[in-house]
DNA sequence: TCATAGGTCTACTCATTAGTAGATTGCTAA
DNA sequence: TTAGCAATCTACTAATGAGTAGACCTATGA
């Protein structure tokens, strides 16, 4: 057979990988759906339309409108979950690991799947979802505050609340879910820098 | 006429302060609906029968749903716009003065109305809506930033950029309106306060 | 060659909810 | 006493959108 044709049978595993790819797409346009007029309003009519597909094919892929959302979240999360191994794998003082995660989680906080996680509230899930959602959010959460408290005792970060800190971070750097806009001039790895240099020193003078 | 007999007949003016208690009290609920569930997820059905009135009575007093979540947000962004003028008749540095403001915005964000105009996304209004929504913030926004120039020009306040501080700081402040509980055992003010220490200071120990 | 599983569609149902028409009631003021 | 206005209601409409039933096609594999 000439290298130029490609079969058009597929194998079993050529099947379950474009089958994983149409989950994928599906997922993509929706959470920009998700992201652009937030759960309730978006209509997963609307994101058959935009695929060309119809809303029962969603519904074969995914099963119903909260599992769409699930599964972006945990997407969302995921990336989260790798800033964080990556980050226990280095070595270094709290202060720089905290530093490095911060800039993960920043620059997550720019993606459609990270903008989501911050922008998705546990309201909008069912009470299990939320549980599920809440114990993804608490495990990023512990790692800061963790990274917080080595910090603390390695005397590289100084004395403070270290949930309160915890918070504080993420409230800041969950910022640029709301206002960043991929076609500003500024990419997103420098906002997030500057950013967390920007919380790391404070605002008030060194003398 | 004995004291204790209160006349039931109104005059023009009493009448007009009951319409506007009315008003106030619709709002006061619709703030509520808004702040657990979401603008879209908030049925105006549902306030209404919280209220024991019908929809109709809602839509005469407000016109529609938009317009009761623009009241919201107005009388949110009074609050902050009260504190921006409070902190203006202050002296003291940029840096004094910006404290002063951060606290009042933290607090606010703990209040209803103030939580409203946090949680409550652009996408949720119409153009117009959206317009005078985003000119609002934009008056906090700028106070903010040159509260910071002012500190910067006296020397309190680090060299920064004032525009990424701002954001942050507003972000950072902005945590609270997600999880903040009122049953909680910590009062607002000393949230506040705690967290605006934090920010103050950053996180890298002062040598 | 035929049964089956995978994938997709059309054409619904059902529930919710924003918003309105128009009747009604009772107070106020002339 | 009555015209008229303020306030409220019942009973709708119209739109939207989640979710489903069931038909149908096609490739695979026995």
């Amino acid at each position: 057979m000439p290298d130029e044709i490609v079969s058009p049978f597929r194998t079993r595993d050529e099947r379950a990988y474009e089958r994983e790819q149409k989950r994928e797409a599906v997922l993509r346009v929706a959470v920009k759906q998700f992201n652009a007029k937030g759960f309730h309003a978006a209509s997963l009519d609307e994101v058959a339309t935009i695929l060309k597909i119809s809303k029962p094919t969603i519904y074969y892929y995914l099963g119903n409108k909260e599992k769409v959302l699930i599964e972006c979240l945990i997407r969302g999360m995921e990336l989260l979950r790798a800033a964080a191994t990556d980050v226990e794998a280095q070595s270094g003082s709290g202060f720089d690991r905290l530093r490095a995660f911060l800039v993960r989680f920043a620059e997550n906080s720019m993606e459609d799947f990270g903008r989501c996680v911050i922008r998705t509230n546990e309201d909008a899930l069912s009470k299990d979802g939320a549980r599920q959602f809440r114990a993804l959010k608490a495990e990023t959460n512990d790692f800061m505050q963790s990274l917080i408290e080595d910090g603390i005792a390695d005397g590289s970060i100084a004395p403070t609340d270290a949930k309160l800190a915890a918070f504080a971070l993420a409230g800041a750097l969950n910022g640029p879910a709301n206002w960043y806009d991929p076609n500003g001039p500024r990419p997103p790895a420098e906002i997030a820098r500057d950013m967390v240099d920007f919380l790391t020193e404070g605002f008030r003078p060194r003398t």
